[in-house]
DNA sequence: GCCGCCCTTAAGAAAGGCTTAAGAAGTGCC
DNA sequence: GGCACTTCTTAAGCCTTTCTTAAGGGCGGC
């Protein structure tokens, strides 16, 4: 079978002309993966884009790396962040999470641990095997099919699957075409795909899985 | 402003006899701690009560640390786990991550680093939009939604929320039409329009939501 | 009972959402 | 590689909801 499977953006804020394509390269194959040369350019694309996960230097020139990490948190940007960088001390990794990183590695570094630790930051705790409840219905990612107590199998096209599960992965949230679109659409900037989608599902499984807040997005189920 | 702040509840799994106690004391001042000696208790201890973080001992009895952590990620249990182990070779650090755990430290270990990673996991980024009570009723500002206890789910418009919430953000207030038009409607000067959506409110909800006060304007429930 | 204020209703305008359809891109099979 | 099929993307027109305005009737205070 083949997983439809995104995989995740990651921003890489690396200064050293050697070491940044290397890591890049490195993690290339499990990542989308962008690389800042210095702190102003992270901080531009960690602002205008959205990302899976951040990887950044301690230290950078013109703007440092935990300077970055406070500027983004500050604003409000929640990304997952692993902070490489040569200084080991106990105290400068307890100043760089305390700044806002979510985890901190030390230089010189194992390529398979690195791997694991954005795993466990981008890891999403709704396993994707396992079966998501929307109401009475049922998806399974595996098989992207749909099924309502004791109605029929119901199957999804990748996308259709995919829109469907990010909305139930937090029931009650209201998601904006947006967010819904640079996560899950390669598409350009049309939200309208989204309505699109919508109305598949709606068509495929019922009328009222999704239900629509006006002028805002669309929610499933209701908060816990 | 003072801050309700609520030590985070931490569960550690350790079955050292010296360590567990030992940690538990380090971290005590930030943490709400209970320990449990073995894997079972853990998982018991885990499912039951809900909690902030779990640090998890890798070598445990009875139910080994990775063994744990699979149970609980398989129950849907997403609270952050770090391991905190003996073991620190990489393919080790990689099981244990890929286990579940979010984090994973190597004895011996340094307390100010543990507690900064700690705080790392338990941090949280999202002040999300809170939900709004009114009396019986409960206005999440997020989906435009109001509920009763028990009741159905009303949506609300953009001006109906918008209305509702102003009043509620401040109970016993009492607001001229005048102050609600120029602050949340760019309607000309036409106080009426208050008049409307107040009725809408009303039929939605409840005819008792908000009370007139004659001559002056509108209120919602009684000052604090 | 009179006056002023409030409630209710309704209809036009604007904004946003739904539906449809058709071409493009991708996938698997021969 | 070519063909048939599915899926994805784009776009346009229609439909629904929401906002705003307005006017008539009802109610309370004096």
């Amino acid at each position: 079978m083949t997983t439809e499977y995104r995989r995740p953006s990651l921003l890489l804020v690396e200064d050293d002309a050697v070491l940044g394509p290397l890591i890049a390269e490195l993690l290339e194959p499990g990542y989308r993966i962008t690389l800042a040369i210095n702190g102003q350019d992270g901080l531009h694309l960690a602002l205008t884009q959205t990302w899976d996960a951040m990887v950044i230097d301690r230290g950078l020139p013109v703007m440092d790396g935990i300077a970055l990490i406070g500027a983004l948190r500050s604003k409000g940007v929640s990304t997952p962040i692993l902070i490489l960088t040569a200084l080991g001390a106990t105290d400068e990794k307890v100043r760089g999470l305390d700044a806002g990183a979510n985890d901190y590695m030390t230089k010189p570094f194992d390529a398979g641990e690195l791997a694991a630790r954005l795993r466990a930051l981008t890891r999403t705790f709704t396993p994707a095997a396992v079966p998501v409840s929307i109401g009475d219905w049922e998806l399974d990612p595996a098989s992207r099919s749909v099924r309502s107590v004791y109605g029929p199998l119901v199957s999804l096209t990748a996308k259709e699957a995919e829109l469907l599960g990010a909305l139930a992965a937090e029931p009650g949230r209201v998601f904006t075409r947006e967010e819904l679109l640079s996560e899950h659409f390669q598409a350009a900037d049309q939200p309208g795909v989204i309505d699109t989608y919508v109305h598949h599902l709606r068509r495929k499984i019922s009328k009222s899985v999704v239900r629509t807040v006006h002028g805002v997005g669309y929610q499933i189920g209701d908060a816990p």
